[in-house]
Formats: C-alpha cells, sequence, structure tokens
DNA sequence: TTGACTAATGCACTTCCATTGCATTCGTTT
DNA sequence: AAACGAATGCAATGGAAGTGCATTAGTCAA
C-alpha cells in the first residue's frame, strides 16, 4: 500500500513527521477499530490527530491537495461510525470533527465531556476534563445523549 | 393594515381561531417590543405562540400558503434580535425556534433553560423549569452562552 | 390629505455543504 | 491470476442560508 502514499509524502514531510513509523501505528490502530487502513483513511486520522481542535470536513478538505470531498465524507463517516471520531455541533452550522480519545464513549451520556467554541477564532476544542453534571430531565423522558456547548472567548483570544 | 391580512385569514380560520382579539395582543406585545406589526410578523408570533415545540424555518414556510421565504427568514431573526424568539440548535442540522418565555432572558448565560430533542419525532422542546446547572471551565476561558440539548425519547415517543 | 422618508417585502440569485448514484479502481482472498 | 467486495472519484442533486435590489407599505410631518 506504500506505493499510494507516495503522492501524500510531500504534504507529511511539510508537517515534519517521521510518517513511516506512525503510518504503522495508525495502521494497527485503525485495523484494531475494525477499519480498513487505506492511504487516505491514515491520512485522515493522522491530520485528526494532530489537531488540538475540532475541524470541519472543509477544513479536512482544504488540508490536501487531492482529495475528493465524497471521500473525506465517507471517511470522515466511516470513523464516526466506529468510535474514532465523534461530531460536535457548535452551532456555526457546519459539524465539526474530533477523535475521540481514548476509551472515550461519545454514546453513553454519562462519559461526555463538554465542547467549547470560540466566538471570535471560531475553534471548537474538547474539554475532556470536563464532564457534563448531573442533568435532570422530566419524568417520561428517556435521555439518550447530552450535548453541551459553551460559547464564548478561549484561553488564546481572552487576553486583552 | 387589516386589508393586508385578508389573504390570510383563511389560513386562521382553518385553526379556529378568533383572530382579531388575539392579533391586537399580539401587535400591542410587538410594539411593545420595538418590533413593528406588520401582518406576516403577527401571523408568524401567532403561530410560534400555538406551538409547544421549536419549529424550523422550513416548518413555518409549510404553515403559510403564501409566503416567501426571505420574508420569514427576516421575520425570525428580527425576532431573535429583539428578544422574542431563541434559536436553538439541536444536532439535527437545521436551527429551530421558539418563543421566549416571559422574562427569559437568553442572553444571561445564567438564566437559560436546556433543550430536549426526541429522536424519535424530532420534536425539540424547552424545558424552561430546567436550567442547566453550573458549568466548570477551564481558566482564561470566558463563557458568554451555553447551549445544552438532551437527546433522547420525549414523553409521548417514549410510551412503549 | 398629501408628500416624503424609512421599513418591510418579494423575487431572483448565489453560495455552501450534505448526500447519493454510478462507474472505476484497489486490495484481499482463494 | 481471477474474482469479489470495499473504497474511491466524479458528477449531480437537493436543501437551506444568505444577499442585492426593486417595489410596496406604513409612518410622520407639514
Amino acid at each position: 500500500m506504500f506505493k499510494l502514499l507516495l503522492p501524500y509524502l510531500c504534504f507529511l514531510h511539510a508537517y515534519g513527521f517521521n510518517c513511516y513509523v506512525l503510518m504503522n501505528d495508525i495502521e494497527k490502530f485503525l485495523t484494531s477499530k475494525k477499519v480498513r487502513p487505506t492511504a487516505m483513511r491514515i491520512l485522515v486520522f493522522r491530520l485528526l490527530a494532530q489537531r488540538q481542535t475540532a475541524i470541519t470536513l472543509t477544513n479536512i478538505e482544504n488540508r490536501f491537495e487531492k482529495s475528493d470531498r465524497t471521500t473525506l465524507y465517507r471517511t470522515v463517516k466511516t470513523f464516526e461510525e466506529n468510535g474514532l471520531v465523534h461530531r460536535i455541533n457548535d452551532g456555526s452550522g457546519v459539524p465539526k470533527y474530533a477523535l475521540c480519545e481514548e476509551g472515550c464513549e461519545c454514546d453513553i451520556h454519562n462519559d461526555l465531556h463538554l465542547h467549547f467554541h470560540c466566538n471570535r477564532c471560531d475553534e471548537t476544542s474538547c474539554l475532556t476534563e470536563h464532564k457534563i453534571p448531573q442533568i435532570n430531565i422530566p419524568k417520561g423522558y428517556l435521555a439518550e445523549d447530552i450535548n453541551l456547548v459553551v460559547n464564548g472567548l478561549c484561553d488564546r483570544c481572552n487576553v486583552d
């Protein structure tokens, strides 16, 4: 499969990573999650892993010279379905994606972390150490999932 | 202005309301909120007031035979800007709108209520009595607004 | 009451993004 | 090496947000 990666190597080198070693790790990880480790998937995973904040599909698209939006769309979707990535709706209109932490159980609402969306720089980050507090809901309702987004200014934008 | 309302009367009558009386109330209310009480605005407000749950722009559009999406879009926007309506992002992708309760202070994050989005019937309702608990955010971050959506089954869908 | 000014509306677009169908290519398995 | 299923790329569709502009309505003042 490495022959396929050659067109992308320049991209990775630009980021200064020794891709061969990490590729291998990612490849193993994807396989362990029952996701076939194709070239694109490894690269997209790589990109997500580098990021501190969540990114949109368009973001991802712009990071790759040669890429088809559909493929990226389906790649991310596959990741999401297999629990590698969670989708964040921060109110900006377009969904963003971030890698799940190890042991992240995005489905179980007790384990959910909250997200912070900066109104100035538009960055959305997962505050993984900050869990969502206990929520009371009315009788008869069944909670399956909780989404909590705090909007405001992030630490970098809140300097002045 | 009532001559303008004539085309819409059939619509209102279909709902069995004595619109003349309520029109008047709505008219006064809009004026008190510094929103010019035009025909369309009164009708849109009327529609929102009838609803128990939040609705999308497309929802509103479909309720009116004769309507232009742009006008509805701007009407709702005006309502939002003047604190008559708040926008809810329930994760379904399209924003929904609901009338603010009397004294609702959507801007002040301490006063925010939470929203419930039903995964089955796709209805989104404001749980106005259920306030958002205290949230801790990291040092350096400034919270301006909090959006909390619980997904699951509403009381009507959670029967079996 | 009329004229003038501002706000609201309707129409025609544009733009953005999600999503799908289908043909092709890749990779794995036998 | 053949065959099969999965992944990809291209083209196209569709839904909704948002904008520009001309027209119309409503208000205010003379």
